[in-house]
DNA sequence: TATCTAGTTTAAAATCATTCTAAAGAGCCT
DNA sequence: AGGCTCTTTAGAATGATTTTAAACTAGATA
């Protein structure tokens, strides 16, 4: 299976009709590697492999991606969205200072016990972020 | 003490230069109740007073009193800052749907085992989000 | 109390990530 | 191939937040 089909039809999987972009992107994204990525560095990606997907596009197939479960989505500012293509569980370190994302691994983090979810609600995830900075500062 | 005594100490402590608009949100902000605000819910509640701030400085406050320690940001989406009145150790719980905020009192999370910062790092803050979501969706 | 100065506030403009729009294009079923 | 729906596109629009430059004020000093 050429590599195209392949994500195409990962696409298909996951309710997605596989347009010319979104293989694009899915196979930039989707490979297998683990790495955080905003809007703008994948637009760079995008360019960089002598392709073009407009800005708008760009967005939608990020959210369309994250809602399929191909992405996960990191809340550790409000300054522009985190695309993480892990979707493994997993928790983050977070260094403002430099804006940086590090994954922790999942079995290094151990949650003894939670709360019960509120009457008639589930829990669907638990985000655990560990804001860190340079000891010297 | 008279209460805007109290609240102009309260800031001066926290290296804040107590001005009328810094007091008047202290004021409201910091009495102890615990609640979560947007710079729009925060502004709501100034006019509701009978007063009135310039929203560049609601906004310059809330980024303030946050760094003062005063208030503390909580992350769970990027369309807005949410700020916490409850600068105390605990969790929350996140419901999407609503864009609803609950707090989990601290000691209803047990983590039992953290990794270690990364060489040179130090941990900073813990914070746990639990996502969750109506049972029948 | 009058004066000074650095820090603040203000309204308005600017920024910037993200979403929306309406028209053009492309999967995919028959 | 034809047609229908979903997508993509460039560009405009949105909306939270930040910046600007001028007016103001807290607090120190004389």
């Amino acid at each position: 299976m050429t590599p195209k089909a392949h994500f195409a039809e990962k696409l298909r999987l996951a309710g997605l009709r596989p347009t010319r972009q979104r293989v694009a992107i899915a196979t930039l994204l989707l490979d297998g590697r683990h790495r955080h990525v905003t809007a703008d560095s994948l637009t760079e990606e995008i360019t960089a492999a002598g392709l073009h997907v407009s800005g708008g596009t760009v967005y939608n197939t990020l959210n369309q991606f994250t809602e399929a479960g191909l992405l996960r989505r990191v809340m550790v500012h409000n300054d522009y969205s985190l695309f993480d293509t892990n979707t493994d569980h997993h928790h983050h370190f977070y260094e403002a200072e430099n804006d940086q994302l590090v994954d922790i691994p999942h079995d290094d983090v151990i949650l003894a016990q939670l709360p019960a979810a509120p009457d008639g609600h589930e829990i669907k995830a638990v985000d655990v972020v560990i804001h860190i900075q340079s000891k010297d500062s």
